[in-house]
This record gives structure tokens, C-alpha cells and sequence, in this order.
DNA sequence: TTTAGTACCTTGCACAACATAGTACTATAA
DNA sequence: TTATAGTACTATGTTGTGCAAGGTACTAAA
């Protein structure tokens, strides 16, 4: 059986960093907010993916975060961008909008 | 240092499958040529990532190849698309705008 | 004090891309 | 005829990312 969802999967692997610092480019955030805003957009995110990829994020100095008492339930790590991740993101859009060129200059030949 | 070029890498992948489907979908190939092809929209692809995919995509039945005798070298593959491949790229491409989408959604909330 | 809800974290696996090295065929030059 | 260069296909091991699954910890209500 032949099945896209695997494809799918492939083709959102990579857009994730360029989401998660573009979300929080609107502001600062705790994990499962930034959950929510993608599921707005059907980038679906579960957590074992997301809270990796912060730490990560974080430890590369493009993000970092406070954290903030909540009234239902634990504390928050509310994430934002630092001046090296704004810089990053700017290069990260670009990047994708050449990617989308080019993807679309090769389908776009095939009809 | 921060430096995309590891992200553009991660963007890049998840849709060469698409691209080379595409590729196809012009018209039967040989790898040299769809690398050449590949390069000139700027989806730089080396043959360590090629072949396998190649292999992959033959086995899940949605290429074929014919062997070719060259003048200047060893014989060579041309693939081409099967029915179920031209099927699953059509599902594919849809797959492509709806992460285009997604993704400029987001991005666009940026500014 | 038990249960439900919220939030954060960790581990192990699967898969794709890539670097690297190797095999094999042809044509040309020594 | 041998050696070399060019072309083409193949195999192996590593790395990075996403994800499933399970776990810890805090709060509030039953």
C-alpha cells in the first residue's frame, strides 16, 4: 500500500524551527500555547517533539525563557526570542522562501 | 556560532521526494541527469542520497527503470513514474501547498 | 487523601540524508 | 596492451530529527 502520510511527515520535518521562532517572534510563550498556535495552522506537534526541540533551541542561545507561577497547575517556562534568534529567524524565512521557489519551479515544469 | 545552513538542510529534505517525482513526471531519467536537473533549481543533492531514494521509491512501486546502453560510460537506469506513482506525486503536490500554507501562515503573523 | 487536570521532562526507536569508499564499464593515450 | 580518466551505479556507517511512550510534579476539587 502505497501511503503520503509518511511523506507528509517528511515534508513538515525542518518547517518546525522556522514555526516554533516565528510564533514566538509574536511574543513569549509556554510549550503547550506554542501547541495550540500550530494546531491552528494543521502543523500538528505532539510534545515529545516540541520540548526537545526547545532545549535545544535554547542551548544554541536563539532562545530563552522565564519562568511564571500559574493558578492551575504548575509553573510555566515562558520562551522568547533573543537578538541572535530574531537574526536567525530572518535567515531562516528566506531560506524557506527560496526552498518554496524551487520546489515550485520543479512541479510547476511537471504539468 | 549559529548558522542555518543545518536547518536549510532540514527544509530541503522531506521534499526531494516530491521533487524527483516530479522530475520524472516530465519524462524517464537517469540519476546523473536528475542531480543535474536538481541543480539548476537550486536543490543541491549528492548521489550518497540519491541512489537510496531511488532504490525506495522502486520498491514501494512507484518508479520503474529500463537499462540503457551508454556510448560514454556503463549502461544506465532510466526511471520513469508507474501508474501508482503519478497517482501518489498528484497526492504529494496537494500535501505541498497545504504546508506552504501552513507554514507562510505562521511566518506571515511575524510582521 | 484520592482523582483529574495541567505542565514539563526523558528514553529509545525509526527513518532520511549524507559522507565516504568502492565496483564496473568505456574510451583514449602511452 | 596497459594505464588513466571519465562516467555510472552501489554499499556502509554516522548523524540529526521527530515521535511514541512513559514518567514526575504541581494545583484544585471531590
Amino acid at each position: 500500500m502505497v501511503n503520503s502520510e509518511n511523506a507528509k511527515a517528511q515534508m513538515r520535518k525542518g518547517v518546525l524551527e522556522l514555526c516554533i521562532l516565528s510564533i514566538l517572534s509574536q511574543g513569549e510563550a509556554y510549550p503547550t500555547e506554542i501547541i495550540e498556535k500550530l494546531k491552528e495552522t494543521k502543523l500538528v506537534v505532539v510534545e515529545g517533539t516540541l520540548y526537545p526541540l526547545l532545549t535545544r533551541l535554547k542551548n544554541t542561545g536563539l532562545l530563552s525563557y522565564r519562568w511564571e507561577e500559574s493558578t492551575s497547575g504548575p509553573p510555566r517556562k515562558y520562551y522568547f526570542l533573543t537578538e541572535i534568534g530574531q537574526t536567525y529567524l530572518n535567515e531562516l524565512q528566506v531560506s524557506w522562501l527560496e526552498l518554496v521557489n524551487a520546489v515550485n519551479t520543479t512541479v510547476q515544469n511537471t504539468k
